[in-house]
Parts: C-alpha cells; structure tokens; sequence
DNA sequence: AGCACGCCGACT
DNA sequence: GTCGGCGTGCTC
C-alpha cells in the first residue's frame, strides 16, 4: 500500500498549506477537519486537497508527519463553501487558514485554546405531575400551588413555573423528592430572538414595482442571477425580500440575508419573525459562542432555512441555498477592517454564482461598485419609484451656517433649526437630531501655547466626555483624567478650552434651552449592551421627544412619530483623507432624510452646513441618487480612482518609526521593480509609501503604501509577487505588514 | 501567530 | 549560582 497525502489549511498567517502523511483507517475528504501536528503544537485544520498518492514537491519527506485524528467523517465544508474559501484566499491574498477556517464557529476550530471541544446543549428544567397530595400530606402555600398548577398543565419547565406561582428550582427538588413530581433535564434550542421585541408590520398592496421585481427574480430561481434593488426609503424593499424568499422556500430551498449590523435592525428582523416564524437562524456578534455553535448545526443540517446575519454570515453553512440578499448593499460594515479582510457584498456574488442562485442587493443609494456593475450589465437593475401609499418624500432644506445667528453660545442651533424642534415640540411631534461624533468636546485646546491635548499613545487628540468626566481616546480607549492647568511643561495655563461639540454637547445644550423637551443621546457610549432596545423602544413608545444620535439613528428604524429630522453638521465626513468621502455623506444623508414622514404625517429635513454648495449635499436635497452616482462616477473617472480603476493597500507598523519608514521603501522598492518590468507599466501607479493620516495608534508608528491599476489582474500579479518577497524577508519581530484588497478605511 | 532555543542582568 | 528578559527561527 502506498502512503498517501493530504494538503491542510493551519490556522497559522502563513501564505502556504502544509501536508501530511494519512494514516492506515482515515479517509480525510476535502472539507474535513484534521487535528494536526504543528511545530510543538498540534492544531485543527482543514483538509484543502487530496488524499494524494505522490508525495508533495518541494517538501522534504523526512518532515512529513501523519495526521494525529479525524475530526468529521463527512465534510463540515461543502464543496461550495471550499470554493468560496479558495476564492477567497487568492483574491484578498489570506494565508489559507485564515480563509478556510473562517466559516467555521470557534467551538469546532479550537478557537484560540487548542482543542476543538463539542458543543453541549443547553437545558431546561421540566417538571412532570405524579400524583395530588393525600390527605395528613402538609405542603406549603408555594408547594400546593405548584402541583395544583400542574395537575391540570401535567407538565411545564421550571422559567414558566417560577413565573406561574414564583417557585424556586429548589421548591421542585423537595416536590420530587416526596414524588408529587418527576423532574427531568430537557434539551431545548437556544432562542438567538431572545430580547427582540415583536413588531406588527401592516401588510398591503404590493406597488406595481413590487410586483414587477418580485416577478422577474422569482422566474431567476435556480440559476445565478444579480440584481441591484434600487428603491428609496419606504418605497417597500423588504417586502420584496419576503415574498421572494416565500417562493424560494416553496422550491425547497434556502435564503441568506445580509444586513449591516444586525443590532441596528430589530425591526427588519421582527418583520421576517413574523413572516417566517421558527424557521429563521440568526447568526451576529450578540450570540454567545455556544448559541452560535447551535445554530450553525441547524443551519447546516437544514432546520433553518432562512439565515439573516450580519457580514460573516455569508459563510452560513447552508446546503441547498436559493437566494441571497445583501440588504443596505452600500453599508461600508460589509467590508471587514480586521483580517480577514473581505467584503461580504462581493463575496455574496461569488457565493450566488457557486450556488447557481440570484444575489440581491438593494439599497436606496447603491454603492459606486454596484452602480457601475449595473452600467456594466454585471447587475440587473430592478427599481422601485413609488414609495408605499404614495408617501412624498420629505422635502429637505440646507440651512447656510454662515447666514444664521444661533440660539445658543456654542453655535451648535441656528435660529431656523431651534424654532423648528421648538414647534414639532409644541405640536406635540418627534425630533432626531443627527451628529456623527460623539462625546462633549472635540478636544481640549489651550489658548496660551496653541497646543491641544493628545492621545499619549495615537497622534489624534483626547475627546472630552463630561458625563463620564474624563478624556478618552476613540482609537485606543485610552481614559485620562482632565488636567487643571496645560499639561505642556513649558506652558501650564489654566487657560484649556473646550472645542468643537459632539453628540453629548447637543443633548445637553438642547436640555437647557427646552427644559420641558424629553431629550434622549443614542451613540456608542448609551448603547451598551441592552440599553439600544431599551432606547429604541422608548422612543416608539413616544417618551422621548428628541433624539439626538451619531450615524446609529440613520438605520432603518421606523418611527412612525419622527416629522422632523436635523442634521447638525453636514460636513463632518467630507474632510477625511477617503476616496468615498462624498459618498458615504450622501448616504448617510439620505438616510437619514428617510427618518422623517414615514407615517400619514409629512415630515421635513433640515441639514446645516457651512458648506452648502458641495454636490454630495445638493444631490441629498432633492433625494436624487442618480444624479449623485452619475457626478460621482465622472469625478473617480477622471481621477483614476476605484471602481474605475482597482486598489490595495500595504499597511506596515511598528513601534521603531525608522523601522516602519524603511520597510515600507523597500516592499515600495519591489513593487516599482515590478511595474517597471510589466509589459503595461502605464496602467499601475504606485501612491506612498508615506504615513498613514493617524501616524500612530496604540504607539505604534503606521505607513501606508497604495496601489491602482486599471487592471484587476495585474493588481493581484504584483500583490502575490511582493507577498512572496514578504513571505522570504526577515522583518523584524515586532513590524507587521498587512495588506486590505478594496480598502474602506484610509485612516 | 505561537513556541522553543539562546544568550545577558538582578535575585534567592 | 539561577530565574527570566525578549531577539530570531521554524512550523509539513
């Protein structure tokens, strides 16, 4: 008998597989998890090829070791998923185990401890009836209540008793133990819906758009079909979404849906509740690792067949998928900033073409890559124009800063905008209020010597939060105290100023000048844990009359009490070194746009800006996503700027900033060599390396380098010759090179 | 990424 | 005399 071989992904940032040597007895199919050794460590990986009768070439045979189990005698990855995975590792150029492990919870991958443990399944108490108490037989109160309950229920769970008659674990114990009860441990499933609130959604007519795009996706069932799903706020997508998904369960198969972030959208996940009951898997970042466990062996063996999740989700383990939807398509949380770096948008078409099913994308303001890809023909476009029951949209107004005196010293409210929170308080009407930055102060700046307070450790400055009373940085979370006088040794006035407002200013100016208003703050410092639900319920429930919030309030709640909606300072995003500045400002406007009106009382948009002129406002004025998109596309054009053209980043850091300069000239050096020898030099370009616009965070000193090219294959020739130089250079211990194919993010 | 091996300072 | 600092080398 010849030996045999199988190539395995290892969970190491290596950009090879390894292979070893299988033992008489295992049949390791692709897909399969192995436990392998690894240096002194032995480690879960994924079987990528084989078996194989010829040993690997290039491998000294004597370090060829045998496989130590088989962790699956079926493969955990079907062969849909390995295709993904290998997609995946070639295009974004991730180290094999990075990219193959990825669909897999951390319970079956060992995690970060070792060892890949099963998943126990979580119980529940269930006390059965036996028999009533005979006469001289004393139980208190609590106990006879308890088996009175139950001589007619015969069963229920220790939860449902304890609420029924307020009777611990510890009561029931003493019950059975006198056998009136029988208690039995009983495996139930994880509920991933626990604290979601149910929201009735009153159904009605399908628009004629409706009809028409729910008509030509469901004739699409059964083969590989992009559409983009262009429909302003309103005008009814995920009604689409349902009635299609309905019409892919009746073929037997399963949905997918991708939304942002799963926290932001309770309503969006209640509509499919209430639509498609227990059928629905949920997989997000709230789930416990064990709840996630479970319901990836659901998913997997087919007992959900509607999976809604957020960006990781798309690595679902669904068997016989039918359809994908990427809601908000647009949303930059779709792109992972942490390796691996893929984005969930993309891939979602990757996948529907594996799958042979359609890809849905929809959004209100399609991203720049999906406009394209419709123009291109690559998407099909289904467009929804009417908004449900002929609801206009809101009419928005710019309001010039500089025009404008202001109701308050910190010139946060112009005298048009406070009059009009005044009268929607007055009439007894909703009010949010839009800022993307939290915290009090933007910084602390002393007047004396000029100079600001800063991070010790990042070159951003310190964000001043006074209900919290101190100085936190939002890039490493490092808290100081507030200093009494400049800390500059060579200054030390007392003359620190505060500058610049953030979300917590508003709120607390707003409460001085309207007393009487309920004034609520939604951003990442009120939202912790439960507290969003808590607030976003409270704000339906009309106890709060404003609510003053960063990009969170522009998701797609429903308030149908909001006539109002402010935006304190359009600008804020239109200054940042990022090639989709406009872009994501015209989002975000209108999305926000789309909170005001929705119910049978028209609402109205007030945007402030000291920038009025700028396209990306004056498209959101008057909701016009084409216009924005065409203006758009002609500026990344004649700049040469994705999606033209293709871009990847380098990113090195360190904490030794002559290290971190040198090595970014040298991957520079490499890559300049190569293009020079390209038969098509004109078409790359090579931007960098310089430092990044943080030059440091957490103390370590950051570079950058980019690369365009017009053409995708000649990025991804140049990236996998300088990661193959990258691979063989011997950086220092303690510098990272890391590369974001399609960056999002240019901090 | 880990983990081991290896060569130089302050402790029982 | 040893415990332990982290440089650097390797993982089928």
């Amino acid at each position: 008998v010849t030996a045999r071989y199988v190539r395995v992904a290892v969970p190491v940032p290596l950009h090879r597989t390894f292979s070893y040597r299988v033992p008489d007895g295992m049949e390791p199919q692709p897909g399969v998890r192995v436990s392998v050794p690894f240096g002194p460590r032995r480690l879960v990986g994924v079987v990528t090829d084989g078996p194989d009768e010829s040993p690997p070439e290039g491998v000294d045979p004597k370090k060829i070791k045998p496989l130590l189990a088989q962790l699956d005698e079926q493969p955990v990855l079907d062969a849909e998923l390995r295709a993904l995975c290998a997609w995946m590792a070639t295009y974004y150029h991730l180290p094999p185990g990075e990219a193959w492990l990825q669909p897999l919870p951390p319970g079956m991958t060992g995690g970060r401890s070792g060892e890949a443990k099963p998943l126990t399944m979580k119980t529940v108490t269930v006390a059965h009836f036996l028999r009533a108490a005979g006469d001289g037989e004393r139980l208190s109160a609590r106990m006879a209540q308890v088996l009175k309950f139950l001589e007619t229920a015969l069963e229920s769970t220790a939860p449902d008793l304890r609420a029924e008659t307020g009777a611990s674990l510890d009561t029931l114990r003493r019950l059975a133990a006198r056998e009136f009860i029988r208690l039995e441990e009983r495996e139930v499933p994880r509920d991933p819906f626990a604290d979601l609130r149910a929201i009735s959604h009153p159904a009605h007519e399908p628009t004629p758009g409706q009809r028409a795009a729910i008509a030509r996706i469901s004739e699409s069932l059964g083969s590989f079909s992009p559409f983009l799903l262009m429909g302003v706020t309103g005008s009814g997508k995920t009604e689409v979404y349902l009635q299609v998904i309905e019409a892919v369960l009746a073929r037997g198969e399963a949905a997918l849906v991708l939304v942002p972030e799963i926290a932001l959208t309770p309503q969006l996940v209640a509509r499919f509740r209430a639509r498609f009951g227990d059928r629905i898997a949920a997989l997000h970042s709230g789930l416990d690792p064990d709840a996630r466990h479970e319901q990836w062996l659901r998913i997997a063996a087919a007992e959900l067949p509607v999976v809604i999740g957020a960006r990781s989700a798309l690595f679902a383990p669904i068997p016989n998928l039918g359809l994908l939807v990427v809601d908000e398509e647009h949303d930059p949380s779709f792109k992972q900033d942490t390796p691996p770096r893929y984005h969930a948008r993309d891939l979602s078409l990757v996948r529907g073409h594996l799958a042979g099913c359609p890809v849905l994308l929809g959004s209100a303001t399609p991203s720049l890559e999906s406009w394209l890809n419709c123009r291109r023909g690559k998407l099909e476009l289904l467009e929804l124009t009417e908004r449900a029951m002929d609801r206009p949209m809101p009419p928005v107004s710019l309001i010039d800063l500089r025009a404008y005196d202001f109701a308050d010293e910190d010139k946060i409210f112009s005298l048009p905008l406070f009059e009009a929170i005044r009268e929607n308080l007055a009439r007894d009407e909703q009010t949010i209020l839009f800022l993307n930055r939290r915290g009090f102060a933007a910084f602390l700046l002393c007047r004396a010597c000029g100079q600001s307070l800063s991070c010790p450790a990042c070159s951003v400055t310190l964000t001043w939060h006074r209900g919290r009373g101190r100085l936190i940085c939002h890039w490493c979370d490092h808290v100081a105290a507030r200093p009494a006088v400049c800390p500059n040794p060579e200054c030390g006035d007392d003359a620190l100023q505060e500058v610049g407002f953030g979300t917590e200013r508003v709120e607390g100016v707003l409460r001085e000048l309207l007393p009487e208003a309920r004034v609520a703050r939604m951003d990442r410092d009120t939202t912790r844990g439960k507290a969003l639900n808590r607030l976003l319920d409270r704000f339906r429930d009309r106890d709060i009359d404003v609510l003053v919030g960063t990009q969170m309030v522009a998701k797609g709640h429903d308030f149908p009490g909001v006539t109002l909606v402010g935006v304190l300072l359009a600008e804020t995003g239109l200054a940042l070194p990022d090639l989709r500045a406009s872009e994501r400002t015209f989002h975000l406007l209108t999305q926000i746009a789309g909170r005001a009106g929705r119910a049978d009382r028209p609402g109205r948009v007030l945007v402030q800006t000291y920038n009025p002129e700028h396209y990306a406002l004056q498209h959101a004025l008057t909701h016009d996503a084409r216009a924005f998109l065409a203006e758009e596309l002609a500026l990344r054009e004649a700049l040469d700027r994705p999606p033209i053209t293709h871009m990847a980043v380098f990113r090195l850091n360190g904490p030794d900033a002559d290290a971190v300069m040198r090595e970014a000239r040298s991957v520079a050096h490499g890559l300049q060599a190569d293009i020079d020898a390209a038969a098509d030099p004109e078409s790359v370009w090579l931007m960098g390396p310089q430092p990044a616009p943080i030059e440091r965070i957490r103390g370590l000193y950051r570079w950058q380098l980019h690369i365009i090219a017009r053409q995708r294959a000649a990025l991804g020739t140049l990236i996998a010759r300088a990661m193959a130089r990258l691979d063989d250079a011997k950086l220092p211990a303690n510098l990272q090179v890391s590369l974001d194919v399609d960056p999002q993010s240019f901090l």
